[in-house]
DNA sequence: TTGTACGCGTTATCAA
DNA sequence: TTGATAACGCGTACAA
């Protein structure tokens, strides 16, 4: 292995000069420079990142982590897009990441959660689908032992930020636009998503004011983000409505498949975007997220976080848009 | 931070008495491990892992490569398992993973693969999705600088093993049962994946060893794994074969999609068994195979690796199934 | 502008 | 069975 001596003997200076150089350092002579350059080239010299980063005392490790469950889910392409957006930025940033599946952190405390997270060496976290329930991890953000970014969930802080699209406005304006397309619609029946998630709340409060703007009826039940339940529950319920909204494009199309099933006709609408849509032979509304830079954004700013920066909010753009075969098939 | 040296001063012994109880060593009394893990427990200890890796001069740090392209994709569930299956064994042997996306290697010669790789301090790689144009990749491989695991590409060596299911039995097999379960079958439509990816031979040959055994006439036409493609070459093709077989099961949607634009007839199978198969009304054969199990294989085989043993091959177990919307929607 | 020398937290060697 | 001490490779005061 060539070490940094090594580098100094060749060019024939000390071992500090290289370090500057390598490091970018003011007060080095451009003839020197070119000295130390050649014999990084001349050596295939690589920088030792483990001894740099015990020497200068930080290192810039970020754990990125998912909640997922650990079942096959067509729904995979919104995490690989956040992933992509997440390493893609990283890269740019000079930030090293860790990627890290929440079946892996399973029953730990908060206290478990954050010796775990030192033993990887960790100076920060970008949490990804966060849902109520998962209280160790809410009390580590809480504590503030690690700088935090948490995408879509509403929590911020000293040390903590979010980035999420206005989901409360994204559910109203969904809402607003598929009244004002379809003609008659007196009331409408809403697929809320868990009872425990973030973005339940922020949707259906959309949902509401919407209904309340527009004088017409909701009916709001929990379906758990689930495609058989919003299938049942249409089943159960769409009858009697003029319109399905649901809150996630799964659940959009387990309500679709109910309809086809009743064989009524409802407008439907979801909420995400996902490619899946493209499949479906029905036409369905929905709230475009463009997750891989939402990802960008939750990196940019860990990185920022990382500098010392106090943590706020930030929202993103989304789009209001149908998803065809045709799109996707390109 | 509480370091090594403050353990040893609470528990009344010196650092390297530490260092031995926490890494397992024989010759040290329960007494003072006893002591030992109590400072731990009660300083709240976590082992330096840089410092450690400097001064063993060794690490675990392996580098999971996945080959995209930077679209979105449905057929992100695919690397997702592979994904969750790595970081699971990962976690099991102790491994550091660091998780790579092609795209961010874009363009660079062997060489400087080599340089990145090192600086990110790996000491091994598992790929996936290799495919015959990453030409630098496979002299990286062919160099054996680093032990590595190819997932899906029948390479290995001294350092290097692979670890896939047998395509070629695999598609041998579907193409056979596809002929035997169906009657008056003369000639089928086989669409291959792309030119340069190496199951596509292998599949390639699958599908032309069981014309050959059963008597059916074959036409072979790469649609290289594209649904568009596929379903182009349906629409010119299908009308003069009995049966349509596909490399994959995007393929064979896409291949679907055609037929019904035709207005005809003809049964057809895909290869992988992805989740997608279920949203189709089209009742499609595929050969199922376990990517996360896959995984998990890729990631005990570059422990082997990496404990120095020598490269082997790997071959996985499949299964040939349909996939229903009841079998995903649960 | 350059080089010397110490410290980062751990492991490993070897003497006690 | 224990503990002092020299590496590991790099960053950085501080001296030159």
């Amino acid at each position: 292995m060539v070490t940094i001596t090594d580098v100094a003997k060749k060019a024939g200076v000390g071992v500090s000069t290289v370090s500057k150089v390598l490091n970018n350092y003011e007060h080095v002579s451009d003839k020197t420079k070119a000295k130390v350059m050649a014999a990084v080239e001349e050596l295939n010299y690589v920088p030792n990142s483990i001894a740099s980063a015990l020497s200068s005392k930080q290192s810039r490790r970020v754990g990125v982590v998912f909640f997922i469950n650990n079942q096959r889910q067509t729904i995979d392409e919104i995490n690989m897009q956040y992933l992509f957006g997440a390493l893609n930025t990283a890269k740019e940033l000079r930030l090293e990441l860790v990627t890290v599946f929440s079946p892996n952190l399973e029953n730990m405390t908060s206290h478990e959660l954050e010796r775990h997270f030192l033993s990887l060496r960790l100076n920060a976290l970008v949490i990804y689908g966060l849902h109520k329930e998962e209280k160790s991890f809410l009390e580590l953000i809480d504590q503030e032992k690690f700088p935090t970014v948490i995408v879509d969930a509403p929590i911020y802080g000293e040390k903590a930020s979010y980035v999420m699209v206005d989901h409360q406005k994204a559910q109203y304006d969904i809402v607003c636009e598929m009244i004002d397309q379809h003609e008659n619609i007196e009331s409408f029946l809403y697929l809320a998503g868990r009872r425990d998630g973030f973005v339940t709340d922020l949707r259906l409060q959309g949902a509401v004011d919407a209904s309340v703007d527009r004088g017409v009826k909701i009916n709001a039940q929990y379906a758990n983000f689930s495609e058989t339940e919003a299938n049942q529950i249409t089943l159960k319920y769409a009858e009697h409505e003029s319109m399905v909204v649901a809150a996630s494009d799964l659940m959009a199309i387990g309500s679709v498949n109910a309809l086809k099933e009743l064989d009524i006709f409802r407008p439907v609408c979801g909420f995400d975007g996902i490619t899946l849509l493209g499949y479906i032979d029905y036409r369905i509304l929905t709230v475009r997220q463009n997750f891989f830079d939402l990802s960008r954004h939750a990196i940019q700013e860990v990185d920022r976080l990382l500098s010392g920066e106090v943590g706020r909010e930030v929202l993103m753009n989304y789009e209001i848009q149908t998803i065809s075969y045709d799109d996707i098939i390109n």
